[in-house]
DNA sequence: AGATGCTAATAATACGCATAACCCTATGCG
DNA sequence: CGCATAGGGTTATGCGTATTATTAGCATCT
């Protein structure tokens, strides 16, 4: 096999009897100081093709400066085996913008630290460098943010895919309006004739939780609860009835399970009896055993599409970061949401 | 921002007090001509960490080195919207491998040239040689084999997933052994009674659908009948019973698909009336309708586990290619296979 | 005749890293 | 004492490309 060496530029500009700048020149098309008769560079298009050259990237990124690459950190595993936290619908959106951005994209693996704990340093060397810039995603804990926090101070672009808030603030970030689809929803039940309302929240203070909350409280309707969706017991579902609430605002699928749950032991139907709504789309990833419930979709989708873009835009364009986009949210009015009951029947 | 430099090994050196060199070397780990006192060594780690220094992967490739970065190209967008032709549980084998063997995964998504095609070569440039090796994935044209044995010429290291056959036949791949679990599905069909079979084949020629009927022919139990799926009529079902057969072998689900619609129209039920076996899972991704027929599954997540064990062994122990692995399905025997019907009773 | 400008190309350099070739010092040994 | 050897480095070089600085020839203007 004999591992033949590589056809470079200065095999080319050999047969074509030539220098290699004009090899290199032609090639890129960008002549800047350079001109160049356009009988030699059919000569050297000519040699090109009988030696069969093919450009090292690598040697030409570090001449050029860019690696063409972007980086995707996550906090958890990309290709989760428990379908729950799924990135799926992010990446379909990531891989073709960056198809079409002509960027690879780059999985980091291998940031696995002690106790299954993922860091973006590892042995002292930040990984994430190898690329232009980073998309990340998944959850992080208060040392997650101070190093991510360190990583955009050295001057490395990064684009959360999710609001998230550091020490420092500068990161840019591409999220779903939480807030208004909250916001939207409530005013549906409002329209609906509901008046009184409970907030579902779990105890969690993610900053797409308290996107929800925070659309609630600017509709002024009423109370929060906050417990997990396992204290959400029967006899606790019983106490919010008896406390003439006739519409649910639920922070995720989980309470809207359990609802199901009781309302089915009570004999209780919705919208007849109750309705509720559920703020986002459910984590598992069943498709068609969608649940009919009202809620809104995250346009997850479009939020790796419009990562990308910003990222992309930053690295060639010059566009300043940091940088905040939110996506609108694609309501669904399902079968859990109807005009307030006339009478109060049950019991 | 400033656009300040990034740090590089001549910087760690400058800190360490010592040569570039010394810097490469510890990096690397390598200790070939040159040998480190622990103390040093600790100097410039100390010294690496306080700079945040980070290796530039095109300079390590370029200089022959490694950047423990594996490829992976596939012949269609790696997360498909129809999830057809899903490569999922091949990447969940992937990232933990990779992850385990110490690899980060390049994505290659600037691949697509004209007319929706992907090839390695686009502009000309082959763009896997950032990684240090690559795996592979998808349905390839011959045009797409010329290219890849020019690739794996050139001695790039290369491992598919799944059987692929190139010119000059140089392909390292890891496999599903579809012959042996063919084979084994009609030995089963042959202990329950049936002597009397059909096998449905498209007239694909791929290597996967080629080893089934290898499987089905080492057991001489008779014909292959080669249609589209589509072609696969009420008819031409009429046709093959009427000739007597027991038991059909599907090539894929399709059939299975239509098999079904066909049997529930003559009101036929299987295994009473007629027994049948698919090889393989069903492409479309669905969990839970999972069709209780009697077929293998194809063990995905082990075979990009294997691919980039075999890949790692070869870069980093020199474990010679090609190489090719083979792995063993999992037989599902399922309700559509049965003793033969006594009686041949329809009509 | 000298200055200017334009075309067409060459030579030189930098990019960041790996590695081969080389050098110096201390130590042991017969 | 002379030499071999091992330890601990340094210097120099090359990888393939992009790009800048430079050169050389020639026509045009003043």
């Amino acid at each position: 096999m004999a591992e033949k060496r590589r056809v470079t530029q200065k095999d080319v500009a050999l047969r074509a009897g030539v220098s290699q700048a004009i090899v290199s020149t032609v090639l890129t098309g960008k002549e800047g100081n350079i001109r160049i008769n356009q009988e030699t560079r059919n000569r050297v298009l000519q040699a090109m093709r009988e030696l069969g050259y093919t450009p090292n990237i690598a040697a030409q990124s570090l001449a050029g400066g860019m690696s063409r690459i972007l980086g995707v950190f996550t906090y958890d595993s990309v290709f989760p085996t428990n379908r729950k936290d799924f990135y799926y619908p992010f990446l379909e959106g990531i891989e073709e913008e960056a198809s079409r951005s002509d960027f690879d994209l780059l999985l980091h693996t291998r940031t696995v630290g002690e106790g299954n704990r993922r860091s973006i340093y590892r042995g002292g060397t930040n990984r994430l460098l190898v690329a232009d810039g980073t998309l990340l995603l998944g959850f992080m804990d208060p040392a997650h943010r101070e190093e991510l926090a360190q990583v955009i101070a050295e001057g490395h672009p990064c684009v959360f895919i999710g609001r998230r808030e550091i020490p420092g603030g500068n990161l840019s970030y591409v999220t779903a309006d939480y807030t208004a689809a909250t916001w939207q929803l409530v005013e549906h039940l409002l329209a609906l004739g509901h008046r009184k309302f409970v907030y579902l929240a779990e105890p969690k203070q993610q900053e797409s939780a308290l996107d929800r909350r925070q659309g609630y409280r600017e509709t002024g309707v009423g109370e929060v609860v906050s417990l997990e969706p396992g204290e959400f017991t029967l006899a606790c579902f019983k106490r919010l009835l008896r406390s003439g609430v006739s519409a649910l605002v639920l922070e995720n699928d989980r309470f809207a399970r359990r609802l199901q749950g009781h309302m089915a032991e009570l004999g209780l139907e919705a919208p007849r009896d109750l309705s509720y709504v559920v703020l986002g789309d459910p984590l598992s990833g069943e498709e068609d055993g969608a649940p009919g419930w009202t809620s809104f979709e995250i346009p997850r989708q479009a939020m790796g599409r419009e990562a990308v873009r910003l990222l992309a835009e930053h690295l060639l364009g010059g566009l300043a970061f940091p940088r905040q986009l939110s996506l609108p949210c694609i309501l669904r009015l399902g079968n859990s949401s109807g005009p307030v009951p006339q009478t109060q029947g049950w019991g």
